[in-house]
DNA sequence: AAGCTGGCCTACT
DNA sequence: CAGTAGGCCAGCT
């Protein structure tokens, strides 16, 4: 490896919890993440969410602790992984490996962070926040997440408080809430 | 580079 | 309740 690209080399690690498996692709060169995957029930899937974005990626057992914590956030734990441990730094160039795009995809995430454990906001109130009506792209930046679970855009619904759509299918949003606490009666947030 | 396409919202049936 | 037209706007092509 040359200077350059070890200085973007993406190492993946993976730890399986319950059947489940959780990926995570993090820089050595910063330590910062730059990407989580969704809760998988293969190995393969679960690496492909980050390697599909770096195809020079390494497997490391180095950072399966961080995929673990990430299992028990999962879980509906609280753990100490925040938003230090993210790249959020905005994309800058076609050799540039942070995940975030665009500056209103960085402000989305940033947003979404501040949502407590536990509780939920909709669309609607994020892009009040950031004094826009771009509801529906809110929720395209939040499906194109990097960091679920760090990020918590699980507990984004809409504003009739029906779940709303996940990239990992609604009832996968459904049961990270009610691993948080969250009361659901079907399709939607009792207060 | 002018149209798409969407993890949405409101208003109405 | 359910379904949907028409509005909104960021990002992609």
């Amino acid at each position: 490896l040359n200077y350059i690209d070890n200085i973007n080399e993406v190492m993946v690690s993976t730890y399986k919890s319950n059947k489940l498996y959780f990926s995570v692709g993090i820089t050595p060169a910063t330590g910062k993440i730059v990407r989580i995957s969704l809760p998988k029930q293969e190995k393969k899937a679960a690496m492909e969410e980050i390697t599909k974005y770096y195809p020079n990626f390494e497997v490391s057992d180095q950072y399966v602790d961080i995929a673990k914590t990430i299992s028990r956030m999962y879980q509906g734990k609280k753990t100490d992984l925040n938003i230090d441990m993210l790249n959020l730094r905005v994309n800058e160039s076609y050799d540039d490996i942070s995940p975030v795009k665009t500056y209103f995809m960085r402000n989305v995430l940033l947003e979404t962070y501040e949502i407590p454990f536990g509780e939920v906001r909709t669309y609607k109130f994020l892009a009040e926040k950031l004094k826009t009506r771009a509801y529906r792209a809110v929720g395209t930046a939040l499906g194109n997440n990097p960091f679920p679970m760090v990020i918590p855009c699980h507990r984004v619904v809409k504003s009739d408080l029906t779940i709303g759509q996940y990239a990992g299918g609604s009832s996968l949003k459904k049961e990270i809430l009610k691993n948080e606490g969250v009361s659901i009666k079907g399709n939607k947030i009792l207060k």
